[in-house]
DNA sequence: GCGAAGCACGCAAACCTTTGCGCAGCAACG
DNA sequence: CGTTGCTGCGCAAAGGTTTGCGTGCTTCGC
């Protein structure tokens, strides 16, 4: 048994010290108070200041039949990406008076549906769905319920989402490098059934291949989003009889592990090989040798998905949005001029 | 209005289905049923499995008065740490039935106080910091309140803690460079009002000095805790009239900024400059230059504090844990010989 | 075959808040 | 001065769940 929790002070707390109804107090410190008098207002007000009274979201929520929470569904915090998106998600909900739930599903189908019943039993009020894959259920199993939801950071035909447009990001990456006269290129791809690395990596292979340099499979290599799996992406790249000259990662984080790789094996990051990366993090600036990268507006993202679902609480009917990417050129892209 | 949420399956429902009172209902679906027949309890299962019941937890813990969930303080979750730290604290209280619900203070007080107050409103249970400073009230007031509590990562003077021994870590890390024959090193020591910080970068420098070579204030460089920070201070460091031949920096992230700093100033790090990061992070190890760090065990202290919370809520007085540090070497601090 | 014990279940209160409705008092107007 | 209309406030119900207590039935023992 717990010390006997000391916070006794609801709403018939405050109301019986300032001698009116609970009901007059629970209008007196409601947003926009009315039917009570200004005097009663400013009174009421003042004592549950002193008393410490706190309103009970909860029991609020119970009449209300809302429960100001936001639910957000990630494959996992520790990717910098989602955690920065999942920073303005948080931001952006708790100025406008809501909560925010977080729940690592880990990729897993099984893990992901039982986090998403903890948040379906919270009452959620919507949910903002992160990890999205082809072929998944959660989006259609919200709709059932009638609960508002939208897909971050990855689309998915058919349900309202919030992202950067990656097709045109994978073209600017290509673009950029066949400025700098890269013919022979290599990818490292991501997981294809992210929305993600399947645009990104199509965007890229698509306008080499109109470019007249269609990038053969040997040289476009599956993966995770995470560093190891790009050092190991990069390291079969550079076991090939004849490397890529320049590599295009989808995630700063392969990027990452990629250089180490290009190291391993006795090449030199932007000198002998060219490296762009995508998102731009923090870190890509700070890197030994910084890395050129695809930004996309992870902040934005993050707000903007806030805002269609406070637009889908008032009954608007969400529409899908598509930031632009932008080409940040560093120094792992340097003019062959030198 | 939102397009009438069809959610009416209650307990109510469940119970009508089933011919019984919503009481026999509740006590059938509680986990240790009593007072209730054993073919009842199955056929309310039952019944609820299908009509799609889930329990209100928002509604339970109103007549229970918990909430089921636990709330965690961080200074940002975009700080890899401390993401780590929160996804194993999530892992382990949705193990326990918990949810979890975080917020980011930006290491900001006024910010901070306005999160801890939602939190609060939602009859969090118990809350876990993350962010404590020296000098910060929060867990003082969650006392007053007989909110359990603990802290994590970082320690203060007088409350219930879940932290590696950095001071032990700061030692590790000087034994280490003292091996190597290094005498003339510098610090980049983070946030001093932290005490991982202040901790680290102290049992670094009193090892130092008990080993006859004390660090002269100008090698010891206080900074936050990002990459771009580390980057600054790295730079001062290689400024100074006889640049350090080994840097430790309290963070893996500072490490990764200092990293350019080094080589822009036209040295080679693990070559010419030692370099040894804190925390061990994914990416040390896939960095182009794999990175010496001190590791500490994130996931087990995120668990570990979870635990600690458990045991508080069953009325057991916490007690601090302290978790021993590893020293793990890469090739940023490679043996002279070569 | 009858009384007592025990088991399965129903009843109702309680948790805290919000809100439609009704009531009383007051000012203004005719 | 009587009536109307408004304003400020109280009453009570509702929302979903848990739980102490009471009741009726079954079952067992004598």
């Amino acid at each position: 048994m717990p010390p006997a929790r000391s916070r006794p002070v609801t709403l018939a707390t405050v109301a019986r010290h300032a001698q009116v109804h609970v009901s007059t107090a629970s209008r007196a410190l409601s947003e926009a108070p009315s039917g009570v008098g200004p005097d009663t207002v400013r009174r009421v007000r003042e004592l549950a200041a002193v008393l410490g009274y706190r309103r009970d979201v909860g029991a609020a929520g119970l009449r209300t039949g809302n429960s100001r929470l936001i639910g957000v569904l990630v494959p996992r915090l520790t990717d910098l990406v989602l955690a920065s998106i999942y920073e303005s998600i948080d931001a952006a909900a708790s100025a406008a008076g809501y909560g925010t739930v977080v729940a690592n599903t880990l990729d897993d189908p099984e893990h992901r549906r039982v986090r998403l019943d903890a948040l379906l039993s919270r009452r959620i009020d919507a949910v903002i769905i992160g990890d999205s894959h082809s072929g998944d259920s959660a989006g259609l199993e919200l709709r059932d319920r009638g609960v508002p939801y939208v897909l971050v950071m990855r689309t998915l035909e058919g349900h309202p989402s919030v992202s950067t447009d990656d097709y045109h990001g994978g073209r600017l990456a290509a673009e950029h490098l066949l400025d700098l006269g890269h013919h022979r290129v290599g990818v490292i791809c991501g997981d294809q059934l992210a929305s993600t690395g399947r645009e990104r990596t199509l965007g890229f292979r698509r306008t080499f291949e109109a470019a007249g340099y269609p990038i053969p499979d040997a040289y476009s290599i599956d993966s995770g989003f995470s560093t190891p799996s790009g050092a190991e992406a990069g390291t079969e790249l550079m076991r090939l009889a004849e490397p890529p000259t320049a590599i295009f990662a989808v995630h700063d984080l392969l990027a990452l592990g990629a250089m180490g790789a290009i190291r391993d094996a006795g090449r030199q990051v932007g000198e002998d090989v060219a490296l762009i990366g995508y998102n731009d993090l923090d870190l890509a600036a700070t890197l030994p040798v910084p890395l050129t990268s695809i930004r996309s507006d992870l902040a934005a993202m993050g707000s903007q998905s806030v805002d269609a679902l406070l637009r889908a609480l008032n009954g608007e009917v969400p529409r899908s949005v598509l930031l632009p990417p932008e080409l940040v050129i560093r120094a792992t892209t340097p003019r062959p001029s030198a």
